[in-house]
DNA sequence: TCATCTAATGATAGCGCTGTCATCGTAGCC
DNA sequence: GGCTACGATGACAGCGCTATCATTAGATGA
């Protein structure tokens, strides 16, 4: 193990105090340009490197953002992570991860945990939180930005959309393909999944093509092979169905699939149209329309946030508002 | 914000002395009953929570747990993780990742950053670190887990398999079923994705079936689109091709959409096969053969070894080979 | 009964860093 | 020339915890 290295040592080596090599480490403009020199000097011949839990207890601050997600395997969330680690990962924090699994208790936990480390920055996804979850956000001394989703009440800045009008406006999509029994698709049926299909639901009574008997939902997390099983259900009890909207693009493309052995031609005799818009989509055959969301913007803008804040600069508006876009594509090309 | 509750304090209200505080809830069985029933008591009445700050300061050694992986957005990885955080999450231990970007130098960077924490334990992707990092994780005094992979040479410890047997595995599938015309598809060709390679050309030579002209490879990353585009080339080029096997699930699957685009019957024209059995790939249509990777396993294994590790038990061997099966589904049923 | 051992608890110091205030020297000014 | 003001550097203490050794009380045995 290779030994290490203290501020001490490199102090001795450059003939100054402790206190000044902490000084020129962390604000190079405070102390004299030679000094400096001589110090930089020592830090590269003595291979020192800063120790995190010393300057953290010594600060009372740890130069951690911890992020809180519901699953480190759904696509939607690990973009967002890519977006927040392209933007920190030359800066001096690190990430912390902890994963919720949908299960608001646990998020709560894991807040307490990140917590107790007097994190630099807090990221969570959604709006969900318990009240006691709430509650510590809102007392956690440090920026806090929730992301994915837009609220009427942020804890402290917010980045993302309305998953309520986005999912509208896919639905608004498929009635002006001219669409007239529309069906919904729907697993895990999460927070973010209800908002969803109250969208949905929204327009489709607005256009008068709701039914309640075209609404296919499960509480087990969404699949491909989900989304083939929830297409025959639904095609089976409501053959008249002529479109789906999907929650997600997973069940879109099992949708997709199931559909050809059901021998269903896309889009002339029924229609599909997921949601996210992830890569898949547009490379299906026939393309699958889905709604697209800004999931690595939302990341980069969570972290600029939080870094503006840190950095005491102007961090913009608390609430960003990354509105998706519907990418029509075959899929929804309308009824024959 | 909350204020911070210290050992003292939570000594003085239970009557006893800090130490014994520390090692009431460090080492239970080291106290009397009734003293740590008091001090039980003092900790929940206070809230007290530790701080690892200190606790990591004191020690010289963080109770967290680095993982080195190339991509947080690829299924493989996040699958892994899961795994581990399936197997962690319950103990004292935290999980930091560091994500690479399939660059040796990053992976390098992240691991002094890492090393710098003094971490309980290491997991990194793979076996191709470079020479200084791999300097780096044999001196680092904790565990190390390679995971995904095994090889020659473990640094400590491994938990993987051999992509060269299973690409092999696989390619025999295909010869077996009928395919005399075999190709391949590959993306972003980094060195797993190679030594696949080099198992599906040892065992198409070996068939008598290699044709360096069938191999279609691009350095950009995979993806769904990707896997169309290389299929559309390689079935341009090369007509006579009458199966793909494919370095990932991504790729078949865009291989699928686009045999159907440009007309070729799956499996009868042209077999599919893909790599690591995603979800989606059963639920195809045809439902899509691929080489099925324990990536979940692997994390729970690699978590085990580690923590047995650090607990003085016995971890096992030091390399544990999850071999692959191959999942043989319609697409590769046979040419007509 | 007394030395000896063991289990339980405590006192002390220090991990590596930074916040706070003190000190020093020098420039600028009347 | 003497004063203030300010920039650069340093001394000191302490963040919250634990390693180490010391101390105490009780158990054990001759």
């Amino acid at each position: 193990m290779a030994k290490r290295v203290t501020l001490a040592e490199v102090a001795a080596q450059a003939g100054v105090s402790p206190i000044t090599v902490s000084r020129a480490l962390r604000r190079p403009d405070t102390v004299q340009p030679d000094t400096r020199a001589r110090i930089d000097a020592a830090v590269a011949a003595l291979g020192y490197v800063p120790d995190p839990a010393a300057r953290a207890l010594a600060t009372g601050r740890a130069d951690v953002i911890g992020v809180l997600i519901p699953s480190a395997t759904n696509a939607v969330f690990t973009d967002v992570l890519t977006g927040l680690y392209d933007e920190l990962s030359e800066t001096r924090f690190d990430l912390q991860y902890g994963i919720t699994r949908y299960e608001p208790a646990t998020e709560e936990k894991l807040l307490g945990v990140f917590l107790r480390q007097r994190p630099a920055g807090l990221i969570v996804a959604g709006i969900d939180q318990t009240p006691a979850a709430r509650r510590l956000l809102e007392r956690a001394d440090c920026p806090v930005v929730q992301v994915m989703e837009t609220g009427p009440d942020p804890v402290d800045m917010m980045v993302g959309f309305s998953h309520h009008d986005a999912a509208a406006a896919a639905t608004r999509h498929l009635i002006a393909q001219g669409y007239r029994n529309p069906g919904f698709l729907g697993a895990r049926m999460d927070p973010r999944t209800q908002r969803r299909f109250a969208g949905f639901r929204a327009e489709a009574e607005a256009g008068g093509v709701f039914d309640p008997e075209r609404c296919e939902t499960t509480p087990v997390p969404s699949s491909v092979g989900g989304g083939a099983a929830l297409l025959r259900a639904l095609m089976t009890r409501r053959p008249e169905t002529d479109a789906v909207f999907c929650n997600n693009d997973d069940l879109a493309m099992g949708a997709l699939f199931e559909a050809m052995r059901m021998g269903f031609p896309v889009p002339e005799r029924l229609g599909i149209c997921g949601f996210n818009d992830l890569e898949m989509m547009h490379a299906a055959e026939p393309a699958l329309t889905s709604v697209r969301t800004n999931r690595f913007e939302m990341g980069v803008r969570a972290a600029r946030m939080i870094r503006a804040r840190l950095d005491g600069r102007d961090p913009g508006p608390a609430l960003i508002d990354l509105k998706p876009q519907v990418q029509a594509r075959r899929s929804t090309g309308g009824p024959s």
